[in-house]
This record gives C-alpha cells, sequence and structure tokens, in this order.
DNA sequence: AAAAAAC
C-alpha cells in the first residue's frame, strides 16, 4: 500500500478537525452552514497552527465554512471521535454499514441538488437488495470469457459486485440509481487497485465503463474523509481530485457523469473548459470544489490566475490518456502535472485511462506514475461481434456520391422511413463544413462539429444529432474519443485517419450499451499506411477482410500504428505493459481473470444477450 | 499534416 500521504492527512484531519470557530458565528446572507457543524462543542475548535486550513469560503472574505465537508460520517454529531472511528472501520467489509453514514445525514441538500436521474423512485432505490436477480437479459457470463493482462507489484485481486466493495451506502444508491447491477471488467479490476492506493495505467475498450471506474473510488475516497483541510487564500479553491480530458465535450460529459455518481454524497462536481463564459466556471469553483473535471487549457488558464490550486490535489485521472500524453498536448498536461503546485507522483494517486496506449505514450506515461499496475482488459473496439465493420474502396471524387447511395440504402430500410443516426468522420475542419453542406443541399439533414465552430454551435450540433433533429452528424476528431451518444447506427470513416488508434477510437461511437452498430471506412490510395493495420485489425476481430485489402496489406510498408506490437501480430489488447517488453516474467503478477494461466484467452464477446428494456449497463 | 486546447 502507498497510501502514506492519504494516511497523514486523515490522521491530521482526526487530530486537527476543521477550526470551525466560525461556525458560531451567526451565518450571514451568502454562507450557510450544514446543521451538522452549527453549535459544535468548543471542545472541538482548535487553535490551528500555520496557515489557516479550512475550505474556501463563499466570497473568500467572510471565513465561514460554508461547504465543510459535509454529514458523510457525522450522523449529526460529526466530532472528533466520529471521525477517528470512521478512519478505522476503512477497510472493513462494512456493506454499506460500517463506517458509512447512510442517509442519516443532517445535511440538508437534498433539496438543494438537482436529482440527475430521469426516473427516481427513492423508496426503491434505498429498499431494494442490490441483487443479481435484476440481471435478467444481460449475459454476464459472457465476461468470464474476457482476456484481462495485469502486471505491477501486489495487485489487489477484482471484486464481482459492487456490493463487494465497501464504496458507501450513498455511492451504492446511485450506483443503484444509474441501473448498474454489475461491475464491468474494467471496474472489476480498477476499483480495487484505486481504493488500495495504486497508481494505475488501464486499457480497456471504449464504452467499457472507464468513467465509472474511475470516478468511484473517488468519490468514495473523498467520501471517507470528510474533513480534509484545505489552505484558505482569498478567490483560490483547493479540488483533492482532477481528471483532464482532451475535449470540451469529453470533459462535460464526465462530469456529468460524475455528478450522477456523487448525487447526495456531499461531494462536489465541477467542470471548467474553454470556449465558454469563464465567470460562470468561476462561481461554480467559488462554491466549493472536491472534483474538477477540466480541459488543459482552460484550467492552465484558472492556475495562472491563481482561481485554482492543484496543492491538494489527491486523485489524478488522464482520461484518454495517450491522446493527453500525444504531441499536441503534452507539453500542457506537463506544465500541469510537473510545473504547477500539484504533489509528486507517489504523493498523489494517478491513474491513466485509455482504449489505446501506444508504447511510447506509455514510456511518456511512466514519467506520471509511481509503482503503477498496468491493467488491460479486452480487445479494442473489435471486441466484439456488435461493431461490424466493412471496408470499401472508394476514389476520392467518388466519396460523396457513395456516402449518398449509404444513405439512402439506409433511409430506405429503416423504420418510418427514418434515418438511423450516422455519424461521418473526415479529416479536415473545412471538408467537414463542405461536406455537411453538401449533405444539406442534398436533402440530407446533417450538422458538423469540429474546433472551428463555437463552443455554442458544437454543443448545439451534438444536441440536434443525439435528438435525431439532424441523423447526420459530420465530424473531425474531435468527436472521435470518448463521447457516448446514444444510438449511434453506423460510423463512416470518410476520410481515414492516418493512425490505426484513432479509427478503433471512432468505430467505438458505435455498437455501445449491447447495441450493435456498423462502422464503413472508404479506402483508396491515400490510405496505404492504413492498409497492414486496418486489416490486421479487422481480421482479429474476425471481420470479413475484403481480398484487395489484404492484397494491399502485404504490400504496404508498415506504418499507421505509434503501437507497433513487437514479436508481430499483437494480441488481444489495445496494448501491453511495455515495462514486459523483453523481460517477460519479471516484475509480473498476473491475473488471468476467467482464463487464469494465459492472459491471451479468446476474446470475449461482449453482453452478448443484450439489454432488458430500459437497463442501462455500467459499460457505458 | 491535421486536430485539439485559453483569452
Amino acid at each position: 500500500m502507498t497510501t502514506s500521504w492519504a494516511d497523514s492527512v486523515a490522521n491530521s484531519a482526526s487530530e486537527t478537525v476543521v477550526s470551525d470557530n466560525n461556525s458560531l458565528r451567526r451565518p450571514t446572507r451568502s454562507t450557510y452552514v450544514p446543521p451538522h457543524l452549527r453549535n459544535r462543542p468548543s471542545s472541538d475548535t482548535h487553535n490551528l497552527s500555520g496557515p489557516v486550513t479550512e475550505r474556501t469560503s463563499f466570497n473568500g472574505t467572510t471565513g465561514v465554512s460554508q461547504w465543510s465537508r459535509p454529514s458523510i460520517g457525522g450522523g449529526g454529531g460529526g466530532t472528533k471521535p466520529e471521525i477517528g472511528r470512521q478512519g478505522q472501520v476503512y477497510g472493513s467489509s462494512g456493506r454499506g454499514g460500517g463506517g458509512w453514514n447512510n442517509r442519516s445525514g443532517g445535511w440538508n441538500r437534498r433539496e438543494r441538488e438537482v436529482n440527475p436521474f430521469d426516473d427516481n423512485d427513492e423508496a426503491d432505490v434505498k429498499d431494494q437488495a442490490c441483487g443479481e436477480q435484476e440481471n435478467s437479459g444481460i449475459n454476464f457470463d459472457a465476461y468470464e470469457d474476457i482476456p484481462v493482462e495485469i502486471s505491477g507489484e501486489n495487485v489487489p485481486p477484482p471484486v464481482n459486485t459492487f456490493v463487494d466493495i465497501d464504496l458507501g451506502e450513498l455511492l451504492n444508491q446511485n450506483i443503484r440509481r444509474c441501473k448498474y447491477v454489475k461491475p464491468t471488467p474494467v471496474q472489476r479490476h480498477a476499483i480495487p487497485i484505486v481504493l488500495g492506493g495504486r497508481d494505475l495505467m488501464a486499457c480497456a475498450q471504449t464504452g467499457s465503463g472507464k468513467t465509472a471506474a474511475f470516478c468511484f473510488p473517488i468519490i468514495s475516497g473523498i467520501m471517507r474523509e470528510q474533513y480534509v483541510q484545505r489552505p484558505r487564500v482569498a478567490r483560490t479553491v483547493y479540488p483533492l481530485a482532477l481528471i483532464l480530458s482532451p475535449t470540451r465535450e469529453l470533459s462535460c460529459q464526465i462530469h456529468d457523469e460524475a455528478k450522477k455518481f456523487s448525487y447526495q454524497t456531499g461531494v462536489k462536481v465541477v467542470v471548467a473548459y474553454g470556449g465558454a463564459p469563464i465567470t460562470q466556471q468561476l462561481r461554480e469553483l467559488e462554491r466549493g470544489v472536491d472534483i474538477l473535471v477540466a480541459t488543459p487549457g482552460r484550467l492552465v488558464d484558472l492556475l495562472e490566475r491563481a482561481r485554482v490550486s492543484l496543492q491538494m490535489i489527491r486523485y489524478l485521472a488522464l482520461d484518454e490518456a495517450d491522446r493527453m500524453l500525444d504531441m499536441g498536448f503534452e507539453p500542457q498536461i506537463r506544465k500541469i502535472v510537473e510545473q504547477m503546485d500539484m504533489p509528486n507522483q507517489g504523493v498523489r494517486q494517478t491513474m491513466l485511462f485509455s482504449a489505446t496506449f501506444p508504447r511510447e505514450i506509455q514510456r511518456l506515461a511512466s514519467d506520471f506514475l509511481a509503482n503503477y499496475i498496468f491493467l488491460a482488459v479486452g480487445r479494442v473496439g473489435s471486441s466484439t461481434d456488435l461493431i461490424v465493420q466493412r471496408v470499401e474502396f472508394v476514389q476520392e471524387s467518388d466519396k460523396r456520391s457513395h456516402l449518398m447511395d449509404l444513405l439512402h440504402a439506409q433511409r430506405e430500410n429503416g423504420a418510418h422511413g427514418k434515418q438511423a443516426l450516422t455519424l461521418v468522420f473526415v479529416e479536415t475542419k473545412k471538408g467537414a463544413d463542405s461536406l455537411e453542406h453538401w449533405l444539406c443541399m442534398n436533402g440530407f439533414p446533417a450538422t458538423t462539429i469540429h474546433g472551428d465552430r463555437t463552443q455554442q454551435e458544437r454543443e448545439l450540433a451534438l444536441r440536434s444529432f443525439k435528438s435525431g433533429k439532424t441523423p447526420i452528424l459530420v465530424a473531425t476528431d474531435v468527436a472521435a474519443r470518448g463521447l457516448d451518444i446514444p444510438h449511434v447506427a453506423h460510423v463512416v470513416n470518410f476520410d481515414l485517419p492516418n493512425d490505426i488508434d484513432d479509427y478503433v477510437h471512432r468505430i467505438g461511437r458505435t455498437g455501445r450499451a449491447g447495441k450493435t452498430g456498423l462502422a464503413t471506412a472508404f479506402f483508396n490510395e491515400g490510405n496505404l499506411s492504413m492498409a497492414r493495420p486496418l486489416a490486421e485489425l479487422m481480421q482479429e476481430a474476425n471481420q470479413e477482410v475484403p481480398v484487395w485489402l489484404t492484397r494491399y496489406a502485404s504490400r504496404a510498408p508498415y506504418g499507421g500504428n505509434k503501437n507497433r506490437r513487437y514479436g508481430g501480430g499483437g494480441g488481444r489488447f489495445g496494448g501491453r505493459d511495455f515495462r514486459r517488453e523483453g523481460s517477460v516474467g519479471r516484475n509480473l503478477d498476473h491475473y488471468g481473470g476467467g482464463n487464469s494461466g494465459t492472459a491471451y484467452g479468446v476474446p470475449g464477446n461482449y453482453g452478448g444477450g443484450g439489454y432488458a428494456p430500459g437497463m442501462t449497463s455500467a459499460w457505458d
């Protein structure tokens, strides 16, 4: 365990409870003191030496602890001994009991917090056992076939149910509200690793439940240490967790998810990204933040303005980590992680997630990690028979009419002549605009999303697409990663990307949540470098590889793949631990999951059973 | 070479 830092924080918290002599004051109009902090016995107050450490107050001047850690453990008392006890309960397997305070918190924010769930039957959520009987319709047995590769020292064993993990009753309730019945493979392995205080590099296919995999342990960890003290500097906030992602829309999506998971836990999640007015984001930050979700540019801005400090960061998560560390982003990420006031690796806990992890990126990433565990779950994108991949030879000049043919056919086959949601990837922003225009002119309602559009336009485009108002979305790679758009029936690679990993991410926009999807790629002489990796990928995924593509592949040079798999052929995974190269057998600790012994089992057939109506899988 | 990401 490498939790020494966190432990010391917990200990110091239990010794020097937030100085709340302020809470004896009458709350001013602009501040709020939670009930359990009001009229606390004076024996709880301490004279703090050193810098004043308290949660940033609302206006930065009153010093009243507005969002002091809410009542998770307090049960209305919130006394020091409570906290100490809670610390000791940590790690014991109290099933939602133990050190957790379920719902009786005395914290009345549930009236103030917007319910992020569509349908919320409170009684149902609280009383229902988190049982397997709800699983009907989901073929979880298929999980057993999923190959898992884990390396690193002293790997915590995986869990089989959410209840096996002591995440806390409040979080468990939210998991039930999300209708997640059982952890996905990446969650089974990743959550115990993170709860165990370990750093993690996790490689799991698109749509495999990565967001929850890092959010659950972060939220749970923050809930456990409710009285973490933070410095108080005017207008500077001190989040405990930072989640970075490469696009604004993805940050929004992670934020929305995290809000659901943290509903009524008192853990505050705030999102910050560019292209939107900063003032509103500042206001949100001032109201208190535990988990900050951000894109790099806006975060750097906030750091330079000293509106955010990373001094108290205990959890750092990079989503789409390989993108975050590629040439375009690396300097910014290094600045944030290494040149600001973020605690060093080994002090904070660092988690990197992506569906693809090129070797070079792994090398870079190891700068940020300490004694980390590498986890690869399943094969990427191809995972499944859920996505049917097709590749067609189309000359550049024929692409538009060919696309039109596809769309026509699709419309005719669709129910009620409705166009199924189709996501069309192109290489350039200009190309996106012109294709969108052309589609509209030809009677296909389309919109576009790319980096030259305003944030407002981007978000409108996404909404319009999701709602089916414009069932065709022309996109650059801004939409390639992470975005969870339900019901995308067809991904068209109008222009193939230059890297197979980008292809993997793009086609992963379909075939989600147990639904089947179709991915069509237009290939021509301009894509020779992709012939080999594409043919290999499709073959691994048991897709039909056209003879002409095989011919191109056999002639083509290596290319299109930063992730060249040593020893040829590659495996079933989007990546292997680069630490293992040339040193197989060293530094290893294997969990074969269902295939103990061999990490290379037959690739899984995920979620083969489909989903019961209204059932949401944690795979989203 | 392009895309993304701050004002």
